[in-house]
RNA sequence: CGGGGUGUAGCGCAGCUUGGUAGCGCGCUGCGUUCGGGACGCAGAGGUCGUGGGUUCAAAUCCCGCCACCCCGACCA
């Protein structure tokens, strides 16, 4: 394959584009892979969509190699096998949702799992056939609130989704492992840096579930791992270790105390350390012996909302993205002063237990965060304006509804798993997500295969997703370096990058034969043949694009020899005109 | 969803305060020179100034709505 950038269809840009942030988004635009076509929608030009199609490959040849078989759903999907799972309402506004001339209602499908499942019960009915796996590389729809940084979140996407089908659970956890295994296989031929860590499984429902992160600054998804153990979690996904339950022996009883001007928890603190009747013998009061009740409102997909408090140590904060990921589906909405006033069992700045709990008056259902354990003594809200509740023991002096991961994670937290190292947190993007759906949409659909026994089992489902377009710019975010682009070989659009500077004609015929008997060989090269172009600019041009290798033929032809370069390492080689071609399919086909 | 910023030629930007014939650099076309690190001269092409409405003799410029893009925020009791 021979690509003449006289003819390409390529204009690159000298200048960073003025909408674009992320070095991904900026290098792929400037370079003339891709371009913005509509908000969060973006135009594959020749080279990009080579890159794509690379990856799209690679994903595909270990798909196939696992033993998945490929199948292509449509993108417009009709309404009524959401109905049945429920999504179509869960999914809010994150689906776009079509009517045809009839007023039926589509969605543009965002993932497939109904279909894959019914799909399965159109055809299949026995534990004989099972397990199945089944995938498709599909173009995704997803109204996001905010598209950004290209195409590493953008409106519509390519993901590569794949479903299995087993009759039990082992059979899944054999299926999920499967997959994993294909994933890191995946991951390793594209040349992408990786971490597998643990995950929520979101919209999804099920159990076990990990997703692929790549390291890179400007990943939307925050993770820790443990700096002693192989321990690696989402944000999302962290269980905080409960301490063990406390002894409330020799606790004095529960006392409430004039507070005056302590609306925050800082003046709180401060105000009983300056109090001798106050004040601790062993140490100072800190923000973490504090109780801070945090209310929000819950939405629920039908409409419902209802009011939810957080009881948490007040040295944390709660995280909106672990809340949501904890009660997922329901939306969580701030509580506003409008309802403060519509709720005046619960005074600002001053809630305490003794109005929380679906049992009280205030009717408000209360999670308590896993430190706040049978046993512990805190200082809180009083539920008067000016009155805090000291030495108030849990178990002893009030209850939650239950507990929920909802405070924040931060560096210096302990492992959860060894106990004995620390959490350090690091950004990533999400490339893969893998988890056991459990028997979720089996059930809401209805799908069941007899066994061996002539009964009907309910199949068990695992769902394993790669983000195709993504991972082009995850690749790109990853690679790429000062000059430019720089890609894996397993990915460039080009195996080798000629370039003939000057204007001799003895020039551009040697580099003419040259990249006529690369391609010959089997290798693509990108060819600039352009005439009159001084070589700084392609210099400049061969940087920015960024194949593996590049060979400028140019002025030391004279004596015979070609220039080849490493894109990556900046290494230079003088090779014999009559071996060039040798040489440099050598490099590119190790 | 809230706040801020931006939208003028393919790209990067000026012009807007104070309304009066739409500009600069890069890129593009032609001719000539140059030819190993984003060359130069001369001559050109290219814009319903995001969009819809309003004010005005006159709107890129002033007012209102909408759309898009970028950034920050979303609870801290």
């Amino acid at each position: 394959m021979l690509l003449r950038m006289s003819k390409l269809f390529l204009r690159t840009l000298r200048e960073d584009p003025a909408d674009a942030e992320v070095p991904s988004h900026r290098l792929l635009v400037r370079a003339g892979y891709i371009r913005r076509a509509a908000p969060g929608g973006y135009t594959w030009l020749p080279l990009g969509w080579r890159v794509y199609r690379n990856v799209e490959r690679i994903v595909r040849e270990e798909m196939d190699a696992m033993g998945a078989q490929e199948v292509h759903f449509p993108a417009l999907l009709p309404k009524e096998p959401y109905d049945k799972s429920n999504r179509w309402t869960e999914y809010g506004d994150d689906v776009f949702r079509v009517k045809d001339r009839k007023g039926g209602d589509y969605m543009l499908g965002p993932t497939h799992e109904e279909f894959f499942t019914l799909l399965v019960k159109d055809l299949y009915s026995s534990y004989k056939d099972l397990p199945l796996w089944l995938y498709q590389i599909q173009t995704k729809f997803r109204d996001e609130q905010r598209p950004r940084a290209g195409l590493l979140r953008g409106r519509e996407f390519v993901m590569k989704d794949s479903y299995s089908f087993d009759i039990d659970d082992a059979g899944l956890e054999a299926s999920y492992n499967a997959h994993r295994g294909a994933y890191i296989k995946t991951f390793d031929r594209l040349g992408l840096d990786y971490v597998i860590v643990s995950a929520m499984s979101g919209s999804m429902g099920g159990s076990r579930s990990e997703e692929f992160l790549t390291p890179a600054e400007n990943g939307e998804d925050t993770f820790v791992r443990c700096t002693l153990c192989d321990y690696a979690a989402n944000t999302e996904a962290v269980r905080v270790p409960a301490p063990p339950a406390q002894s409330s022996d020799g606790v004095p009883a529960a006392h409430v105390e004039d507070t005056p001007d302590t609306p925050t928890i800082e003046t709180l603190v401060a105000l009983a350390n300056e109090r001798a009747d106050l004040r601790r013998d062993d140490r100072d009061w800190t923000a973490a012996d504090t109780l801070k009740n945090v209310v929000v409102k819950l939405r629920h997909p039908g409409g419902k909302p209802e009011l939810l408090a957080i009881g948490l140590p007040g040295d944390r904060d709660v995280d909106m993205k672990r809340l949501e990921a904890q009660v997922h589906p329901s939306v969580v909405e701030p509580f506003t002063e409008a309802d403060f006033d519509e709720n005046p069992g619960l005074v600002r700045g001053y809630i305490g237990p003794a109005a929380l709990g679906t049992d009280r008056s205030a009717g408000v259902r209360y999670l308590l965060d896993p430190r706040v354990v049978e046993g512990t003594r805190w200082i809180t809200g009083a539920n008067e304006p000016g009155r805090h509740v000291f030495d108030l023991v849990v178990g002893r002096d009030f209850t939650g509804d239950g507990t929920i991961e909802a405070a924040d994670v931060r560096a210096g937290d302990p492992c959860p798993n060894c106990h004995e190292g620390v959490l350090e947190m690091a950004r990533g993007i999400e490339m893969g997500h893998i988890f056991q759906l459990g028997r979720k949409f089996a059930e809401a659909l209805d799908l069941k295969v007899l066994d061996e026994n002539g009964k009907q089992v309910v199949v068990t489902m695992g769902s394993y997703g790669i983000g195709v377009s993504r991972a082009v710019a995850a690749i790109a975010e990853s690679t790429h370096d000062d000059l430019g682009l720089s890609w894996p070989r397993a990915v460039a659009p080009a195996d080798v990058h000629v370039v003939a500077t000057g204007k001799e004609d003895a020039v551009f015929a040697a580099a003419e034969k040259l990249a006529e008997d690369l391609a010959t060989v089997g290798l693509t090269v990108l060819f600039d043949d352009r005439r009159g172009i001084s070589p700084g600019v392609k210099f400049k041009d061969a940087e920015l694009l960024g194949m593996p290798t590049i060979a400028v033929v140019g002025r030391s032809l004279a004596d015979g020899v070609i220039e080849v370069r490493d894109r990556r390492t900046g290494d230079r080689e003088d090779v014999a005109v009559a071996e060039a071609a040798a040489r440099i399919a050598a490099i590119a086909r190790p």
